[in-house]
DNA sequence: TGTACATCAGTGAACGCGCGTTCACTGATGTAC
DNA sequence: TGTACATCAGTGAACGCGCGTTCACTGATGTAC
């Protein structure tokens, strides 16, 4: 907005936390978690190494601040799968497909929410931060898939269990690289492995 | 040996390799992975910083030793696990118990084996470090599932997948907590989960 | 058994590095009147 | 529309830090004769 007249960059950079995420995530990507730093993200957005501290307290508030964006679309999306599917055990599946796409789409926030150990801010109190929308959007799905008054959990946990497996190992590159090339091919995949838990394996 | 007959310590450490892999894995489960230091692995196996070198050529190569620690103790427990079961399909189960079961005893090991990524040093060339050895032995109890020359492979990536996610789902402190506080709670968990996809689930 | 010597596993000083974070500052923006 | 001022988002110097790694060294070990 207002990107003013002149080509020189202008003092204000119109967006940065944004874009500091963005940098942060490519960077991550790029390197490793390992090499992601708070001056590299200023650099790389064109800003000063201090400058992010306008935006956030520290290094540990980028990367929660990136998990929790990941939190936001994997509920999203996970919530329009099962709004496109008809029977309760399309729509499990439906999720698991969803799942698995999102890892597939966004790899750095998907190891970033899992894997990425918080350690809870002594100050700001008993913010856990997992993700309870996407998971509570999971168990609601398993309730109509078991028996009424059954526990739905251990059908939620095993429905979880299976995409997220496939996402680790798929990000880990340890699934044979063609079967997981394309959007659709992982799609296929997820399916296939689903289908195989209810076919071969019982 | 010989540990010398003095309460003094000794110059030479004795088995410093081992003592500093075991620093290491302690380190990384107290702290975290980015937490890791060798210098500070030297300083609890009570040796000079710079002693480490004489045994490992670099971080990365320790962190390498580790993993493949693990890869060792993985396939000598599936391997196990497999030979105690009678039927196909029980085999396949009982890899999948071990598997977890490894997960749980091994966390550090387990993290370190998929999710750390080693990238190959130039120099000692293909090194691929991934684990034939242990996804080997799980093809393998897949052939004996399928049909008859039917393609393992999707019937192993299954039987990989649910518990992969599920340790790391239980490494990520994401399952409550009562399902996984021993080991047996852990063994009827994924028993449970096994039995869902061939039930509930289909 | 005793001695000479190669080998090995430690030591500790030193190097350079990039990082996270703070601080006093300054340039731009927008709002009240 | 014009001006004063509070607010905000940047800057850049500075701090201290622990780390990885190297190097010349030294103490212990074990083997050949």
């Amino acid at each position: 907005v207002a990107r003013s007249k002149k080509a020189a960059r202008p003092y204000h950079h119109g967006d940065l936390r944004s874009a500091l995420l963005k940098a942060a995530v490519e960077l991550i990507d790029q390197r490793s978690l390992a090499a992601l730093s708070l001056r590299e993200c200023a650099r790389r957005a064109g800003v000063s190494h201090s400058a992010p501290y306008r935006h956030f307290a520290d290094k540990e508030a980028l990367l929660l601040a990136i998990a929790r964006q990941g939190y936001t679309w994997l509920e999203a999306s996970g919530r329009e799968a099962i709004a496109c599917a008809d029977a309760p055990l399309e729509k499990l599946d439906a999720y698991c497909v969803a799942y698995v796409r999102f890892a597939f789409e966004h790899p750095v926030h998907h190891r970033l929410m899992f894997t990425h150990p918080y350690e809870p801010h002594e100050d700001d109190a008993a913010e856990d931060d997992t993700d309870p929308g996407a998971f509570d959007l999971l168990v609601r799905c398993a309730r109509d898939v078991v028996a009424p008054g059954e526990d739905p959990m251990p059908t939620a946990l095993a429905a979880w269990t299976l995409p997220h497996g496939l996402s680790m190992l798929m990000l880990d590159r340890r699934i044979p690289e063609h079967l997981v090339q394309t959007p659709q091919a992982v799609e296929a995949l997820t399916r296939t492995l689903i289908a195989r838990w209810r076919s071969d394996l019982s």
